[in-house]
Formats: C-alpha cells, sequence, structure tokens
DNA sequence: GTACGCTATATCCATAAGAATATAGCGACT
DNA sequence: AGTCGCTATATTCTTATGGATATAGCGTAC
C-alpha cells in the first residue's frame, strides 16, 4: 500500500531560520516563547497555554519566568484568585516584543527563502 | 571593589539569528555543526577538531554522523591508518553545504540587524 | 613487525531537563 | 463559610545529553 503521510511532525517543508536572543546563556525569545506568549494572551491563564500546548504548567510557568527576567519590564502579568481562579496576560510589553519577534522571523525566512528551498535539494528526505 | 567584567560569554552584543536545519528531530545543520566543519577542514582531522572546539571526540564524531546521515553525499570523509594514524575532511559537497549555509546566516543577519537593535533595548543588561 | 595516531565503537557515569505529583495560597462567586 | 481554578513552589523520578574511559582496527613510516 501507498504510505500514508502519518501526522508527521518536522519535515523539510518546515524549514526556516529560528531566531533566538539569549540572555545570559538562557533563551530570552525562541519560537517557542513566542508561542507561548500568543497561547497566553489566546486563553488567559499559564495553565490553559500549557495544556493548549501539551507542555506541564511548570515548563510554561518557568518559561515564562526566564522572559520576564530577561526583559526590563514583565512580558506577562498574573493574578491569583478571582472567579476563575486567577489568570495571565501578556502585556502591552509583552505585545510588542512579540510583535518585533515575529517581525524579525517574517524578515529572516524571506531573506533566506530561496537559499533554504536549495538546501533542501541537498539534504535526504526529511 | 568594582566588580571587573568577568570574562563575559554571551552578551546582549551577541545576539543574531540563527540557522537551524532540522533532519527528523536533529539538526541537520547549525551553528556549531558548521563551526565543527570549519575546524575539519582547518585541522584535517575529527579529533583535532573536536580538541580544538574543546568537546569530547565522542561529540564531534556524532555529530559528523548526524550530518553525514542528513545529506545526500557525506559532507565528511574519513580515512583510517596512514601515516598521521587517518583523519579526516570535508568534501567538496561538505564545502557547498558549507558555504550555502553561511551565506544564509550573513542573509539572515543583515535582514534583522535594525530589529535585531531594538530588542536590544527592551531587555536587561546582558 | 612495531609504533603511532586517528577512526570507530561500547560502556559507564555525571549532570541537566523535563514530567509528574503534591501542596499552599488567593479571591471572586455562590 | 465553602468551592473553584489558577498561580506558585517544592519534591521526586525519569530521561536525555554529554564527558570520560577503554578497546579494537587500520595503514604508513620506521
Amino acid at each position: 500500500m501507498a504510505k500514508s503521510p502519518p501526522s508527521r511532525k518536522s519535515s523539510k517543508q518546515d524549514l526556516k531560520p529560528q531566531i533566538r536572543i539569549m540572555f545570559r546563556k538562557a533563551i530570552a525569545m525562541g519560537p517557542g516563547k513566542a508561542d507561548l506568549l500568543r497561547a497566553i494572551d489566546e486563553t488567559g491563564s499559564i495553565s490553559a497555554a500549557a495544556r493548549q500546548m501539551e507542555m506541564s504548567y511548570r515548563r510554561a510557568w518557568l518559561l515564562v519566568d526566564t522572559m520576564n527576567q530577561a526583559f526590563k519590564s514583565p512580558v506577562v502579568v498574573t493574578l491569583t484568585g478571582g472567579k476563575a481562579g486567577g489568570g495571565a496576560a501578556v502585556t502591552e510589553f509583552g505585545k510588542e516584543v512579540l510583535q518585533r519577534y515575529s517581525t524579525m522571523e517574517e524578515k529572516a525566512s524571506a531573506s533566506v527563502a530561496k537559499e533554504l528551498r536549495s538546501f533542501t535539494d541537498m539534504m535526504n528526505g526529511g
């Protein structure tokens, strides 16, 4: 039988340059943290975002903590208690960080798109 | 006393986009592997390159192995025995891979240079 | 044929990263 | 006052990563 495309995760098609902003050996901002910020903005909580991204709350919390430490102002603020038990929100500052990061991702990606394709040709079937 | 700048490793100034080419969850090519290729090309052996980069031979060998598996042709060929006990060389194909990767690094870096600087302003003193 | 230095590989160990779990605290709402 | 769901944190366990070490095999030079 023809092999059915089995829920492929990263394949050659996913190739893209990754921007990683380092801060004292830790990643202050990268693809994963950007996704997390978007998920927190969407869901309004760290734990909901973690569930959506299928990671542990602990890990999500640590990522948020790393970001908040790296930037001059918090990118995420939290509150405990309240009707929903608490929650988290991406600050305006955080949204700006995210926006600028996304811009960088797009620019970098566009700038190497052509080269990336010829690179693909040199690789085995990812 | 004033705290003297203690042999800083990565600081804000080092910020640059990283290109990582993935192959089945493994990094087929990235900054570290590119450096290793350059070191092998320079030294003519995996172990000398490993020493130069202060990593274990095992690790260097694994990195080479990953690359060779990811690409259609080997990027490094080795020979055992001989006057120097053996050695390794970056193939012409490997040099092309490296060349193209370096080009991508430069282009991506240039394309986001401006944004990267404003990003820096939002971060704490790295 | 012995020595040399490198490749190639296996084994074991230390450390780091992350998952899972447990628990405390909080505040709005009922 | 009690419930709820989330933040915040500690603890334990598993797994992954890499370092260190040991050994075998190889071919040239001596």
